[in-house]
DNA sequence: TTGTACGCGTTATCAT
DNA sequence: ATGATAACGCGTACAA
């Protein structure tokens, strides 16, 4: 068992209490007992108890961020935000990844709270609303991305103004044979929103056969989910997708079937992982501050924390187009003027990164 | 605050030591008061503090990963292992990123200590083997990859031999000058003595002037270090590197400077992330079992923790080559019969694919 | 300025 | 079979 207080006060020659005040710098001593305290603290190599702290302050100093996948390099960036933040206040961060698993979630949060945890952060809940208005009502929380209310501290991702930004992106560009590969789980409903009003509001014709979902937003589903799209709807010139990870299983379902990006099918993504920008062609996407994220996901459940009770709040971080490879030059299309400068350039990057469209 | 045993005990109209032996399943209790608590804890919520409990019983059940970067894509994979094991087990994980920074370790571990962390996973170190030695002495460890004495529980890749495997790789299709790009932390002086036996066993010069190394094995600090590399020496065929971000890098070098890869410039990576896979060329790499390696990790600590005292131990993890694109066809070369039948077949593919090469 | 005594929520030893 | 009671290590009124 490691050197408690009573150690130090025994070879300090004070009581415990005087050794608890040098420690937390609270009241006043003369500097004499304060420097024997001092080094009997250092000679016994003294650490004050978390835990016993804890136990009578009622704050564990520690918090715990739930995400669904550990391994989808979205979450990480937030992840290490979070910690950056936590770090700055004495916090520590207990890592709980759910494995898309609701279940597996409300296992997490009710472990959490027996260990006394100060406050939760869920990235990508696969709990309903109703579920998350029941923990927020009992813990700190923090949740991202999904619909405004949940009288609860929220930071969303715009989802759907950030697929709308994209979709319309590539209508500009000229498609007028837009496909969707979306996700059935959390923001994916969102998205695929904003992929729909982006038609409508550009008067392209929504059909729903060009709509196809994966269940967990992951490369091989991707794949295999825009290899029925393509088949079934081989008119399709124009992609937009849940995320990077599923644009890069579209980008490998056309090359199992011999369509060129972007010359026969442009793709777009939405993240803007590291990916993005390593693949052949690199991917246009939305790019979403995910480390930013993270750090006003810790700076916001600190307030939560500070605040007892129920903390409504409601932040938003933008996501912005980042223009790349992967929906080039357009073929030859009376609608748009660009469109012919741009078949000239080839796939030599995208026309919206030399001009990045308003929001 | 939450609700206690006292709470209960009233409820029930019992002891707190009754409800405490009911939680815990000891000791004999009549069936009629058994039920009695059990209604009255589930009418209260009630969920045991583990705070409190730790206080006593000396473990916290939970642990802490330390890892250099978690937005390395090696890491989430091996977090997510331990994870497993250790949810399986009651365990929780404190996720701790040093950001390559030994101060900053040294810090989290005295702060985990304070905390009454019941063992420490650290992957990928930034401290000295002395430092190492002195936590393993004081806190349950288990590190990985480092040399094999440290007087510590430790599981290690074979660095070197997966090196020296797959620069064989490369000479045994044909390559006599064979370039390195290193990594000067943590494994890769290893990695980089794998790559010098080779060169020696196969009779090739060694020349550090084809050797050059980055700090922190990222993309970008490499394709600066490639780009140096193949200009001063630009007679290299072939290109063996510290790990897979590293070989990335290195091809993007090849991209700035118009060499071809893998017609111009064979490259091979280290540990099969995802994106190996996803890059084009696809890498052809050693592939490291990394979520299996977590379990072992965290399988590994629980006997370590199980056992007090110093518990030495050394387990390894295999790594296996994963022949891809990067480094197809050779150019004609007369010592190698199979050069010539690979040039044929173009980069469609590494020979390795087919048959790859016994350790 | 310093020490005493009690409480945080739980476990565990000893009575009853 | 159940109930007092004393730890676990620390914070903090209150007393000295």
């Amino acid at each position: 068992m490691s050197t408690t207080m009573r150690d130090v006060a025994l070879r300090a020659g004070v009581s415990i209490n005087t050794v608890s005040r040098v420690v937390n710098n609270y009241g006043e001593i003369t500097e004499a007992t304060r420097q024997r305290v001092m080094t009997a603290i250092s000679e016994l190599h003294f650490r004050p108890n978390t835990l016993a702290r804890s136990l009578v302050s009622g704050k564990s100093l520690s918090v715990a961020l739930i995400i669904p996948q550990i391994t989808d390099p979205f979450f990480p960036d937030v992840a290490l935000g979070i910690e950056s933040i936590a770090r700055q206040h004495g916090y520590s961060v207990f890592q709980c990844n759910t494995e898309d698993n609701a279940q597996q979630e409300m296992g997490y949060i009710d472990a959490l709270a027996a260990k006394q945890i100060d406050g939760i952060i869920i990235c990508g809940s696969r709990m309903d609303t109703e579920q998350l208005s029941k923990v927020s009502a009992l813990h700190p929380l923090v949740i991202v991305g999904r619909s405004p209310q949940h009288n609860a501290a929220v930071i969303s991702i715009c989802h759907e103004s950030g697929l709308f930004e994209i979709t319309s992106h590539l209508i500009r560009l000229g498609h007028r044979v837009v496909g969707h590969v979306g996700c059935s789980v959390g923001s994916g409903v969102e998205r695929t929103e904003g992929y729909r009003r982006a038609l409508r509001e550009h008067d392209v014709a929504v059909d729903e056969r060009r709509v196809v979902f994966t269940s967990r937003g992951a490369i091989d589903d991707a794949r295999e989910a825009a290899r029925r799209l393509l088949i079934q709807s081989p008119e399709v010139t124009a992609v937009s997708c849940f995320n990077d990870l599923v644009a890069i299983g579209v980008m490998q379902a056309c090359a199992d079937l011999g369509r060129r990006v972007p010359d026969d099918v442009a793709v777009v993504g939405f993240d803007d992982i590291a990916l993005a920008s390593l693949v052949t062609p690199a991917l246009t996407t939305m790019h979403v501050p995910r480390f930013h994220l993270g750090e006003m996901l810790m700076d916001l459940l600190l307030r939560v924390i500070a605040d007892e009770g129920i903390h409504e709040e409601h932040l938003y971080v933008e996501s912005e187009l980042r223009g790349r490879d992967s929906c080039g030059a357009r073929r030859s299309v009376a609608w748009s003027p660009a469109a012919r400068e741009n078949k000239e350039r080839k796939s030599n990057g995208d026309p919206a990164a030399a001009a990045p469209l308003e929001p």
